[in-house]
DNA sequence: CGCTTTCTTGAGAGAGATCAAGGGTAGTGG
DNA sequence: CCACTACCCTTGATCTCTCTCAAGAAAGCG
């Protein structure tokens, strides 16, 4: 169901990648591409089929995530506005290496692989946006694997992916920092490589000891040094 | 101590990224950046620094590690010929987010940061090759957490690091996978997530099993499929 | 041939996974 | 309005895997 969404009249634009493209770029953009809505737990993209599509994201978040055979979930990142899906399959031209699902009701713009290249190759203002924009999901990624390795302790690894999400949904205020926390004990075992369980009981004391504060699905990380220093 | 190498006229070049660049383009790469040798155990970026230069491999197998304060370290991956260095880091202005060592002497390229952004832009081919480049090693980098993230077992997160590294350094016969094992086991553990002793006591084990066999320095997967069956 | 580095093997301990059972809350439909 | 269901969170008990500590063997190197 396309859309009637504007990339140049576009009212969220995004800080970052193809959203501050000049106004001509913009102008392709929305020519080459069209607009979908996904409901709340629809999936866009699945892991392992062909990356054929590249996605931007319009509006809404989403869960993106890897699989192994047995069922284990790892939880890679939460795109938002702005973010790009897909981009580093299409462009070494093999299959999704990740999963992407709607955590709410979302807009993305959708584009297909040969358009995109080509649109990439258009103008070295996209192609640096592009090669930024990977660039971006690279480091989301070292750091996945950096907390996965490098935390000893499964409060470090609770911890920093706390902390990441703080850098990402920050609604700064002051020292304190406050998020909407949209995912589940599980989906946050999950990003941090642990069970269920363990999720709740730290969570628990991380409250116990002040460190954290939690209203509804928000979240705020009190004593963020604190947090810091229990990744080691 | 700058050496006298040529892109156009070099002999490794490898089957990938910009040593497959027009001749045109080769000039220019060649021009921008010059060639220095590092020896064996030698430093070649350091993480938390300014991303101020890129890193073209010409010779030799380069160690890309990711260390916590504590000093547990992560080895993200072996980078070869053709391989390059900093890339992400010196596209987002940000500082390096790896440490890069020489493990053997090796000959590099180095490219200042302005002139290499000024390359990428020059040409559509050298863009895509840019992008390419990064989204390789996004795709490594997320294999990195795969492994971490979805292996239950050490024997799996093992298993899982001896196949992506025979996919690399593939010399392939027939069924077996041989190549060659520059790493120590504490090295290993470093890329698997799992400590020295338990790198030996697998090794030992998966050697028992007639699943790998080793001479020296190399190392030959005789079983893949059942390795690939314990990574779960 | 001593020195350093790496590998090997053993014993013990602890962190977190797993299994299990119960409670809270929201949404659904009679 | 209330039962009913589904999903999620919470807490307890147990158990297993891997880390850590330890001590010695093997191998490479000056």
């Amino acid at each position: 169901m396309p859309a009637t969404h504007s990339c140049v009249t576009c009212a969220v634009r995004g800080p970052q990648c193809f959203c501050t493209l000049p106004a001509l770029d913009l102008l392709d953009l929305q020519a080459i591409g069209s607009s979908h809505h996904f409901e709340a737990h629809s999936t866009i993209l699945r892991e392992g089929f062909t990356a054929n599509h590249v996605y931007i994201v319009c509006k809404g978040r989403i869960k993106v995530s890897a699989a192994s055979e047995d069922g284990r979930l790892l939880l890679v990142r939460i795109a938002g506005p702005g973010d790009v899906l897909g981009l580093a399959s299409v462009l070494r031209a093999s299959n999704y290496k990740v999963t992407a699902e709607a955590l709410e009701a979302c807009e993305l713009k959708s584009i297909p692989r040969d358009n995109f290249l080509k649109f990439m190759r258009s103008s070295p203002d996209v192609g640096e946006n592009t090669a930024v924009a990977v660039a971006r999901e690279y480091e989301a990624a070292l750091l996945s694997a950096r907390r996965l390795a490098l935390s000893t302790s499964a409060a470090g690894k609770l911890a920093s992916t706390l902390l990441d999400w703080a850098r990402i949904d920050h609604t700064h205020n002051n020292e304190a920092l406050e998020f909407g926390m949209p995912l589940t004990h599980e989906e946050l075992g999950c990003m941090a490589g642990l069970s269920r369980e363990t999720v709740t009981r730290l969570l628990t004391r991380f409250r116990a000891e002040g460190l954290v504060r939690q209203q509804g699905d928000r979240m705020t990380l009190l004593k963020p040094e604190q947090l810091q220093s229990l990744y080691c």
